[in-house]
DNA sequence: CGGAATCCTGTAAGATACTG
DNA sequence: CAGTATCTTACAGGATTCCG
């Protein structure tokens, strides 16, 4: 893979790399994600419910980003008490390859980066 | 892919999906790698200078946990002026085609999302 | 040249309370 | 049930200065 291909260097707004980059950026999306796979179609509380340390208003924010970059789409069943269903957009699951197979290469290295890192801080003391 | 291969929801400290996530939650750890990749080998300020928008205390705290976690290699050079030249380790580079192919996935589906962004942008005003 | 040290700020994210 | 609305805080990250 060249230098050239990947275009990387650009500004952030008009970097296709940066910008997605940046999606995963935050503390939660990639985690919804994944869990929105396990199950095709989740309400609001179960995923709540699966991601036990994600806040209310995090999870809500996470989601609108989400279907706002058409990853995840979002159905409003009017009733009472309202129910709402979210599931991974077509988009959203031809992501799913390249998030995992980089989870997979967290689990198998993992033990491997956690020595690393206290034989680092040994050093540093 | 199981949900229970993933083990994406126990904490963050022992969780090695999440733990790996966090890692490239941060602005600048996959850009300085694609960049080391790129060269084999580079000194401080030539990674500076490809990334035209990092600052020296980020590039330098970029630098560090990148060593940390055993992915980067810091070689000083004992010499005035000094010389220090970064690599990626194997360990690293084993990295990279995971990061490659997240960022192959962004410049396919970069205009895709773009448009489903202010689409969904349009509906909110 | 390759940082370290310090100061400072914006914003991601948590806590809490309320609602259709 | 599925949120919204505020308020608050921690910390990532920028700017600047100094150093061997």
């Amino acid at each position: 893979m060249s230098s050239e291909s990947l275009k990387i260097f650009a500004e952030t707004e008009t970097c296709p790399a940066r910008n997605v980059l940046d999606r995963f950026g935050d503390k939660w999306s990639t985690l919804v994600i994944l869990v929105l796979n396990e199950e095709e179609k989740l309400r609001f509380n179960e995923i709540h419910k699966v991601i036990g340390d994600i806040s209310q208003k995090m999870l809500t924010v996470t989601l609108r980003s989400l279907e706002a970059d058409g990853l995840v789409s979002r159905k409003v069943y009017p009733e009472i008490p309202p129910r709402v269903e979210y599931k991974l957009t077509d988009l959203g699951k031809s992501l799913v390859p390249h998030i995992s197979s980089l989870i997979k290469w967290a689990d198998q290295n993992f033990s491997s980066i956690m020595a690393s890192r206290s034989k680092y801080n040994q050093k540093a003391n």
